[in-house]
RNA sequence: GGGUCGUUAGCUCAGUCGGUAGAGCACCGGCCUUUUAAGCCGUUGGUCCUGGGUUCGAGCCCCAGACGACCCA
């Protein structure tokens, strides 16, 4: 027999014993503080000044360690916002629950205590219990509380246990919330609307990546987790929601890795009568603000690097980007030709398509984008790759389009919206023709959305920002996994 | 998909040349009524990821697999 099953038979047996004396997992318990306020109010007074107070509080949590000298013990309780310390004294509480206490309760166990407000010897903030309840056990041994929990996979398939033990984590997701809710500010302040659009699409569209399928039974109909919202939000800009956005869930059907999991947050915006070149300016004012509730400095330090967003970050064409990037002329990469002749002395391959786009794409992808650590607008990206996208008025090869990139990742997608609808059903021609060719990630055709633009959808620009990435950002995380409450893992066999 | 590394007590980790499986913490028992990773004393605890193989003998060597981490595509 393992001593795991020996503790939490034990445990078991004490759970028993709690139910034969009327232990039932009561709801009744109400705390009237949380720890951090409690510090927040308290930790300023003097032990004496504590005494004269007589101030009686109730605070419940969950026992993170213990230290028991006999008839007395101290034991920390970690609520929703810090941790307080509780002293327990065998003379200072009703018959047996000392005993109990320290017979049947156990490290992990969720408890509530009542008493009054004083200061230790060595000045720590404690609660000396006149009642302590026990409102929730716990039969399984929470880890080492000094070591932590490490073991990567069993932080994330056991996720609660990880936030128990590790503060860092727990911190992590409180950033998150933080971000998303600055988002949310940020655009409200800006008269924008949140929207929620469907999740389950007919036709799957607004990006090209690979969908999951799913299936309808009563209709009989095959129906495709989202890619994107971005078509729905512009058949909403359509009907006069002139500043929408959404912030939900995007579903791709790809590998899992780093900077990868099947299903990831998306802020996707739309703003009527803005160009592409407005959304950089909202977007580095916007991320700024972000930073800035989350932290004192604009600066984040990210993976040994300092990143700074108070500057005006760089903008520059994906062909200036490229032909900067290998010391030469600009102009020589106009053609598929040039392209050609600067990757043959790189030995560089593409494995797609061989238009003056893709090629453009891949070199850049290949060579450029994990070199823009600064934040970094990179525009003008071609026509082939932006099937969305609004052309460029002098050059029709390439779209008014951006991305932004930080510490060599792409965080933010924009452009001014292809609002033609002659030419947009052009554009899904070509997807389509992609499709037919074994392109699984190529675009549908979308009657209904060419039928929309055709009501006439007002000039405006969009912009997708990825939550999880701008998240891994802020709070240091090199994987996506560190950000995600629950990420997909392979089952264990 | 390819490569590298990892998987040993509940947690964090050692484990020599192939020769009976180790530590700290936790747990259990004893002492202890203001401790701070409380302390002191004494115990207990193992599918060494899984399955094969080599060997008198495998945590260690070989093969296959699972899961994870990192790098690459």
């Amino acid at each position: 027999m393992s001593q795991e099953r020996d503790e939490e038979i034990l445990r078991r047996q004490r759970l028993a014993e709690l139910r034969t004396k009327g232990f039932n997992y009561s709801n009744e318990f109400k705390p009237d503080h949380f720890a951090a306020d409690l510090h927040t109010q308290f930790d300023d007074f003097s032990k004496e000044e504590l005494d004269e107070n007589d101030t009686v509080v109730t605070v419940c949590g969950r026992i993170v360690s213990r230290r028991v000298m006999g008839k007395a013990s101290f034991i920390t309780v970690r609520d929703y916002s810090g941790e307080i310390q509780g002293y327990l004294r065998q003379n200072d509480l009703p018959e047996d629950q000392y005993s109990d206490f320290s017979s049947l309760w156990d490290i992990g166990d969720v408890v509530g205590l009542t008493g009054k407000l004083f200061k230790t010897n060595r000045g720590e903030l404690s609660v000396h219990a006149e009642h302590i309840s026990l409102l929730s056990k716990s039969v399984h041994p929470i880890p080492d509380s000094y070591f932590g929990l490490t073991d990567q996979e069993l932080r994330y398939r056991q996720r609660y246990v990880d936030l128990i033990v590790n503060e860092k984590s727990r911190e992590i997701f409180r950033i998150r919330a933080k971000i998303i809710h600055a988002l949310r500010e940020f655009l409200e302040a800006r008269s924008f609307i949140e929207v929620e659009t469907p999740m389950m699409h007919v036709i799957p569209g607004g990006a090209t990546a690979k969908p999951f399928t799913t299936h309808h039974e009563s209709l009989d109909l095959e129906l495709y987790m989202r890619v994107a919202p971005e078509l729905f939000l512009k058949r909403a800009v359509v009907g006069g929601l002139e500043r929408v956005y959404e912030i939900n869930r995007n579903f791709r059907n790809e590998g899992l890795s780093t900077r990868h999991n099947p299903e990831f947050t998306m802020l996707e915006f739309y703003q009527t009568y803005a160009t592409f070149e407005d959304l950089m300016d909202l977007t580095e004012e916007m991320l700024l603000s972000v930073i800035r509730t989350c932290q004192d400095s604009a600066v984040i330090e990210y993976d040994g690097d300092n990143i700074d967003f108070s500057k005006k970050m760089a903008r520059v064409s994906m062909q200036d980007a490229v032909a900067k990037h290998f010391g030469v002329d600009s102009v020589d990469l106009a053609t598929l030709e040039g392209l050609q002749a600067l990757a043959d002395q790189h030995d560089f391959e593409p494995d797609q398509g061989h238009s003056w786009g893709f090629f453009l794409n891949e070199m850049f992808e290949e060579y450029v984008e994990k070199t823009l650590v600064q934040p970094t607008f990179v525009t003008y990206y071609p026509k082939d790759i932006s099937p969305l996208a609004r052309l460029n008025d002098t050059n029709p090869e390439i779209t008014d389009r951006f991305e932004l990139f930080v510490a060599g990742r792409e965080i933010a997608n924009g452009f001014s919206e292809l609002n033609d609808p002659e030419d947009q059903a052009s554009r899904f021609h070509q997807q389509v023709q992609r499709l037919e060719r074994g392109d699984d990630e190529a675009m549908h055709f979308d009657h209904d959305y060419i039928q929309a633009l055709e009501y006439g959808m007002p000039p405006t620009a969009g912009e997708g920002l990825g939550v999880d990435r701008l998240t891994m950002l802020i709070t240091g995380s090199t994987t996506i996994r560190d950000v995600l409450l629950f990420p997909l893992l392979k089952p264990k066999r």
